[in-house]
DNA sequence: TGTACATCAGTGAACGCGCGTTCACTGATGTAC
DNA sequence: TGTACATCAGTGAACGCGCGTTCACTGATGTAC
């Protein structure tokens, strides 16, 4: 009956919302067509509707999948305030800042989603709220409840940082940002 | 000679750029058409050359617009740390969030700018920095120098925060995030 | 004061192009016999 | 094992539309005489 194993066009989809998801955080939601988009992910413009409704159902389910990733690289980092800490200085690093499109979806494209239909936002509001459980976890792992704020006032913070180190054009100034937030961030979490 | 006003087309100019503001800080800047610039203040799409060489001239310009008046805001405020204060209650309300169009130009599009021209980043740059200037003098009038970083935190903080809760989609979320940045933001400054 | 006219801010149609989306089709797949 | 064929993932041309930009033009202005 299925000529083509199930998994094929599950892996094509996924391929196209990983790749996706890399052009959008470079370029912008709104600076990124479908025909550029397909293209990345080694298809031609038509097949795009046989894998989504739209431009904007591509939208919601990349900005899932990124904030999904990206809460779980969590698991990945020492446990605890030292994990947060080796978080932090890969996050407001040069390197990070230089390659948006292998970054944070919140600091690459955040303004841009808070201008969005309904069905992304709902999903950047899921995802950001793991995220923010995470840390809030490492905070206080007893009571996570207790430092939901403070998670907030880092996450709020890294992102704003990130973000302005990208729209300065004076790369001393640059980098004295994400020094400065470094600081910032860890002497708000003592 | 001049058949015009000298003041009349450095008006007309002045309305596009003001009104240009207003739209990109809704829509965004890729989001923001020429022609619909255009209509904005009162004109038709062909006037447009004559006052900007390019649709990246206008956004520079914007940009620096939308940061000399807001740094210029500050002068109006109480002084010293209560102004602060009452700046940052302000910015995190409910009302600036829903009205992004009469708002904050570094949070609508700080991430947008990051994408930009040169000349849009250099214009950034020198509208950021005196506003970073403008929240270290009031922090430590008589050192404001020392206080410059603890600036940049509050700056990256507020503008995060609000990015954050024009992001969700939960109403209830959306304002614990702006009273949650607040209290941060206060604790930061202590 | 009245009229002719040079100026130039602004008009609106048009340019080629890329957008999101549709659709008739192709051709590799792997099952059926 | 070999062949016929139903399936369906993917192709690529085409749709109308809005984009940034250009340009021949209009018509209000206010000076010159």
């Amino acid at each position: 009956m299925a000529r083509y194993s199930k998994e094929h066009k599950e892996a094509t989809r996924q391929r196209i919302i990983e790749t996706a998801g890399h052009r959008f955080k470079q370029d912008g939601i709104d600076g990124s067509g479908v025909a550029t988009l397909m293209a990345d992910a080694g298809l031609t413009n038509g097949a795009f509707y046989a894998h989504f409704t739209s431009k904007d159902d591509l939208v919601a389910r990349v900005v899932a999948d990124q904030l999904r990733t990206q809460a779980e690289t969590f698991s990945t980092l020492p446990p605890g305030r030292a994990g947060l800490e080796e978080f932090l200085r890969d996050y407001l690093s040069p390197q990070h800042r230089d390659h948006p499109g292998a970054g944070c979806a919140s600091a690459a494209l955040l303004d841009e989603i808070g201008r969005c239909a309904t069905a992304t936002k709902h999903a950047y509001t899921d995802g950001a709220r793991a995220i923010v459980d995470e840390i809030a976890a490492r905070l206080a792992p007893d009571d996570p409840q207790s430092a939901y704020g403070k998670a907030l006032g880092l996450f709020t913070m890294a992102v704003g940082t990130l973000q302005l180190s990208r729209a300065l054009s004076d790369p001393k100034l640059a980098d004295e940002v994400l020094e400065q937030g470094i600081q910032n961030a860890l002497t708000f979490l003592r």
